[in-house]
DNA sequence: ATGAAATATGCAACTATTTGCATATACTGT
DNA sequence: ACAGTATATGCAAATAGTTGCATATTTCAT
């Protein structure tokens, strides 16, 4: 049911397209929650079914046509219900530590390469998520309080990759170790 | 598809009823995988459809029967294949973060108890991870080789842990900030 | 010129996971 | 005595998510 709130959250904040609303789960909230466009699209649906959602077709010349959807206060209402609701406590599917976890049945080269891969991938994620502090957060007690939230969701970004580079830092070294060993 | 290697690394270590590896998926393994006893029941039938797993009945008075799994050479040759495949990235599903992204729409009294209660099983957990380190992983380098690889593992839970609650320290004032602030 | 990426939405099939139920015995705590 | 927990396995229904495909136009890069 997450994902529905996930999109009303967004129309929340501004009436949106499913095409845009994809575009925002591989941004901001997609540090969160993760959705395809096929997920989306069939959600919109039934949450219009529903009616806690509507739109309004465009009309456009040289693009495709498109829906434009904005939530209603029946929407809001069930947002705001939601939002009072014990959260689940979250999964973890880590595939990475699963394969590190069967350890020397597989190949000590093959998860120091994935290692450093995703450590990459991570370097750069802080770096996006540093540009965005400078540019969005700064003086944050100034800003509007709807961004104080959203601020600390970056803030837990951070704190979880810095986290994870901190470990790479530890792993990295004995894969190196346990790489060279098997070669020699 | 990692559902089925999880439980497959398992039976490599031991063999096991599908009762117990529920269990070990409520320890070790749960960190970064989670399963319900359903599931694991239904995948090792499927798995020893397909030969990757072979059982034997065992009877029992005073307790119901069960059946001891374990892992074939076609089970160790499949997962072997597959640890070196790449990693899938992980999918993160958080739905604390989406309640606090969606901000003054929600409860900031709400929020700070949720915040409270997951911290508080967090210092728990890190509690009992720092026991298993002290019993299991004194003196790392000196312990057999899959205890190294595990033990790293386990250092990522650590890591992870901490970065949350770090984090809280963070978010906690803000939050109690705002509830104040509802009430006055 | 030709292919790739962006814009925009959607169906169908499959895999993964959750939730609820069902069964049966024994031990432990109140 | 009675309720709850542990042992042990499983089916069925529903929800959630992935993968592959389909369509149609424009703009950007090689």
């Amino acid at each position: 049911m997450a994902l529905r709130y996930a999109i009303l959250i967004s129309l929340h904040e501004e009436a949106a397209t499913g095409y845009e609303i994809t575009k925002k789960f591989d941004q901001g909230m997609g540090f969160f929650w993760q959705a395809s466009h096929q997920q989306i699209y069939l959600e919109l649906k039934k949450m219009s079914d529903l009616g806690l959602v509507e739109f309004q077709h465009i009309e456009q010349d040289s693009k495709p046509d498109k829906k434009l959807y904005q939530i209603t206060s029946q929407g809001i209402q069930a947002l705001k219900d939601w939002l009072i609701q014990p959260v689940k406590t979250q999964t973890i599917k880590d595939s990475l530590l699963m394969k590190l976890y069967a350890g020397p049945l597989g190949s000590a080269q093959h998860l120091l390469d994935e290692v450093l891969r995703i450590k990459q991938e991570h370097v750069e994620l802080l770096e996006t998520f540093h540009a965005i502090e400078q540019e969005w957060f700064q003086n944050i007690d100034q800003q509007p309080l709807p961004y104080q939230y959203i601020y600390y969701t970056l803030r837990n970004g951070i704190h979880y990759v810095q986290s994870w580079l901190a470990w790479s830092e530890e792993v990295i070294p004995f894969l190196e170790k346990q790489a060279g060993a098997a070669t020699r």
